[in-house]
DNA sequence: TCTGGAATTCAACGGTTGTTGACTTTGCAT
DNA sequence: ATGCAAAGTCAACAACCGTTGAATTCCAGA
């Protein structure tokens, strides 16, 4: 069997996933992952490398879902939602923009997320509104929303998946577009 | 000299003020603090009993300058930007809202920033604003912003202490007031 | 100058981290 | 059944973390 290997190998990439996305790369220890999986620590740099290529895997097929290659004002904002915020398939799993917030701050991966996002998601933006300024504070509302609501709980702030939710996302990114008219 | 023990004491708190809130508690060793004041590791857990003993110092005048009480919306915007999102004295220094942001993910401390927060700050805005979930959205655009500049270096965010960055904060902040209107 | 207490340093501890080489188990082909 | 890679485990490593008791330096008062 081949598929045996990349069965666990599956496995400790999906659980990296989870982890690292929703805690950071540095609070996540690797003996920690491999437990989740069921399997030895070892296998991690084994199959990966070290714990930073883990790392690498889970992000690279982090943007693949995103499209945002319609114009219009309202295909964008819920294309938005839907590659971005809204976590995809199950429930507890993460979304780009926690993965963003999550390992912006981290000293070794941050960079190579930061440039992921600038490259993949904030230059897009700023080329299909056709403002940088604008997208700017679009995606500024964007990430002020989701830490509001993930991060620091704050009261007041909609749960995410509702319609109150989207409402209120709208509502900021609409307002970042009409920034300076 | 009293003063010989209470002056190095202070150093270490300001040093560790500046390094816990602008790269986080768990990534900041206590010998590098030590180490940048210029004395041993040894004095921190003595004067302060522990790391965490010291960060919480670095809390306890923290909220202490803010002061919303002026019920006016100018007044209240001037207000927020200066006690929470415009760095006190020394440009170096960090803000408050960078306080929130890079320690409320931690494992440890995290849960007492956030307490602190919402006490401090998000009551007292609610109280103000008169409705949670526009006085939530208001302190989502505030953070959005701030971990847009300061945590991701989004191209098109303008750089604080400008005049610029100000018009971009109250076009944010003023939209939350304005939602469900 | 001597002394005694305060201020600071030194050295080491137990624990956790990521990583690696050697060993053991598994499972298919002969 | 037997052999032999593949898959996984085990133990140990060096480096780093926060913490602590003992030793040392510093310095004002007698």
């Amino acid at each position: 069997m081949n598929t045996k290997k990349a069965n666990t190998r599956a496995n400790l990439l999906t659980e990296a996933r989870r982890m690292f996305w929703t805690r950071g790369y540095s609070n996540v220890p690797v003996r920690e992952i491999a437990r989740a999986v069921g399997v030895d620590v070892a296998l991690i740099s084994r199959y990966f490398g070290s714990k930073k290529g883990l790392f690498l895997a889970t992000l690279e097929t982090a943007f693949d879902e995103a499209d945002l290659a319609d114009g219009s004002l309202e295909h964008l904002m819920d294309g938005v939602i839907a590659a971005f915020v809204n976590a995809p398939r199950d429930g507890s799993e993460p979304s780009i923009v926690q993965l963003i917030l999550m390992n912006s701050n981290e000293d070794e991966v941050g960079q190579i997320v930061r440039d992921l996002h600038a490259k993949k998601m904030q230059s897009k933006l700023a080329a299909l509104i056709g403002d940088e300024a604008k997208a700017a504070l679009f995606m500024a509302g964007l990430l002020g929303l989701s830490v509001a609501e993930k991060t620091l709980r704050i009261k007041g702030i909609a749960t995410p998946g509702t319609d109150e939710y989207v409402a209120q996302l709208r509502h900021v990114m609409q307002t970042a577009l009409t920034f300076g008219d």
